[in-house]
DNA sequence: TTGGCTGAGACGACCGGTCATATTGGACGC
DNA sequence: GCGTCCAATATGACCGGTCGTCTCAGCCAA
């Protein structure tokens, strides 16, 4: 019952977001009733908090250091990975660090240090994916890799908002484009 | 007094986003009685679309035509410009365009229609200043000045993403650094 | 029988919006 | 200029609904 509602929990947060998404749904969509949802965790928050560390590990950074890839194909099939969920969403719903960030963080330290932890870690494993990149000449050879990684999480979320508010993937195409072709060429 | 709501409106949408925003705290914000919200706006929905439309306003595009400064330096001050306000927040509140898109657009046509032509503006003001910068050859020649309009507005977004989650002026840095010493040198 | 777990529904707070009543401002007539 | 009337605006209590959380009666296993 507990790995429903997490699931449960991921999916109506993603979807809603936090505060739109009430325990209620929650619970309705795992199926299970809403009085059990106080037995397994201790609030609203406390579950926020696994559906995030959750979707953390869903992000798959562990393949930016899969050494039996070249590093900068790694890179955009990182990219690719997530923007191929995102176009299964319907260009719908963005990244969950991104929208707790909006909607939260301002408001709720506890979460707004996970978010902080998350877009940090994904940030370095960039920077360490580039500064391999570097090493294999790929890309030039002034870069600061780890400047570049850091403005690539910038990049790739402010791209989920374009595509959200225009529901359209083509800013993905502007990513991709710019990114690999100018930024890192 | 509907002056009062409007800017109070803005104000509260933007600090606590759409949904934690409620109209008592608006009224309050605003030194009015509730009941009076509903003599001036349909709903909730019809002010934030009006703040919206104010804050749209407030990022100031024209400068970004001004001919009396050069092309390049329009684009940087502009930033500036926005950097300075979300300084001014103490980090806090990113852009409520961006905010609105992650908390509204999927769920609310309306909001969503207005936020795509807000970032579609945006984004076409900086491109049009980009090609001024490329004619005046302080930006490479081959640069498809459009696409980097539009990914510039991914790259702030995102910047305004990662700066509420670290709660630090860091990620600035970046963007000003990549943005104006790697991308467009 | 006893102890632990479960879950339906109660609880108090909050929410957007409504509405009957009160107040105010402007137009008109004297 | 002043008084009256009416339309427009203001007001705050109320409405029905939602919300996160908690409680306690019921159930089950030992």
């Amino acid at each position: 019952m507990r790995e429903e509602i997490v699931e449960a929990g991921q999916a109506q947060f993603h979807e809603r977001g936090f505060n739109a998404a009430a325990v209620k749904d929650i619970t309705d969509r795992a199926g299970v009733p809403k009085g059990s949802f106080y037995n397994h965790f201790e609030s609203k928050e406390a579950l926020a908090i696994e559906a995030l560390e959750r979707y953390g590990v869903s992000r798959r950074l562990g393949d930016l250091a899969d050494q039996s890839v070249e590093p900068l194909a790694r890179i955009r099939a990182h990219f690719e990975y997530l923007r191929d969920e995102v176009l299964g969403y319907g260009n719908l719903r963005g990244c969950m660090l991104g929208n707790f960030t909006t909607e939260v963080a301002d408001h709720n330290d506890s979460i707004q240090q996970l978010l902080k932890q998350g877009l940090g870690l994904w940030a370095e494993r960039l920077g360490g994916a580039l500064a391999e990149a570097q090493e294999a000449g790929s890309i030039p050879a002034g870069l600061d890799t780890a400047m570049i990684g850091r403005y690539l999480v910038s990049a790739w979320e402010g791209t989920l908002i374009r595509v959200r508010a225009e529901r359209s993937p083509e800013p993905f195409d502007d990513f991709f484009t710019v990114t690999f072709d100018t930024l890192l060429a």
